[in-house]
DNA sequence: ACTGGGTAAACAG
DNA sequence: CTGTTTACCCAGT
């Protein structure tokens, strides 16, 4: 299945998108170069993926200003496992500004122990911002990982009015103080 | 702060 | 199939 890309413009930069005939497949974020093409861009462009463009560059825009996407262009799930699947509906039923961790989403599709395998997909998810993956923290407010890289995790989270020093003031059990 | 055991899944060989 | 790696988690030191 080849693939086309656009160019999504936005306030923060300009994000690249990947089409197949079935959706969105790939979001990569501004000077990240084409990480994420899953195949190459050949012969004809599909009109299909018009409408598509206009709504991804709306949703991405949204959810940097840190608000819900009101819609979304189909995604293209096509490469991934059943458990990916699994993982990235769950992600996608976090509302802006909530968060929860790698061991709640883990639990939330039925296999509690797999927080580390939840990490994996996350990890492996195509399409960062409308698939959140930045809405996953570990255990303890700590901030997990980022394959976006952490500064953009903590600006989305800040957008939408997440504060991880109250997420973490929970657990510390000594903070020395001043 | 650092280490190690437990754990589930993807991947290379 | 086994071994290695991973955006984890918890309990010890």
């Amino acid at each position: 299945m080849n693939a086309w890309h656009c160019t999504i413009a936005t306030p923060d930069g300009q994000f690249t998108a990947w089409f197949t005939r079935r959706g969105l497949a790939g979001l990569n974020f501004p000077g990240a170069e084409p990480a994420c093409p899953p195949t190459r861009s050949d012969g004809l462009p599909p009109l299909l993926i018009g409408p598509w463009q206009g709504l991804t560059m709306l949703a991405v825009n949204e959810v940097l200003a840190g608000h819900r996407p009101k819609k979304l262009p189909p995604l293209d799930w096509s490469g991934a496992t059943d458990f990916q699947r699994d993982v990235w509906e769950e992600l996608q039923r976090i509302r802006p500004g909530r968060t929860r961790t790698y061991a709640e989403i883990a639990a939330a599709i039925g296999k509690p122990k797999a927080a580390r395998a939840v990490g994996a997909a996350c990890g492996a998810n195509p399409i960062p911002l409308l698939v959140p993956c930045h809405r996953v923290l570990a255990a303890g407010g700590k901030l997990g990982g980022f394959s976006g890289g952490l500064p953009w995790k903590e600006l989305l989270l800040k957008r939408e009015g997440v504060v991880l020093e109250s997420l973490q003031a929970r657990n510390v059990p000594r903070p020395s103080g001043t």
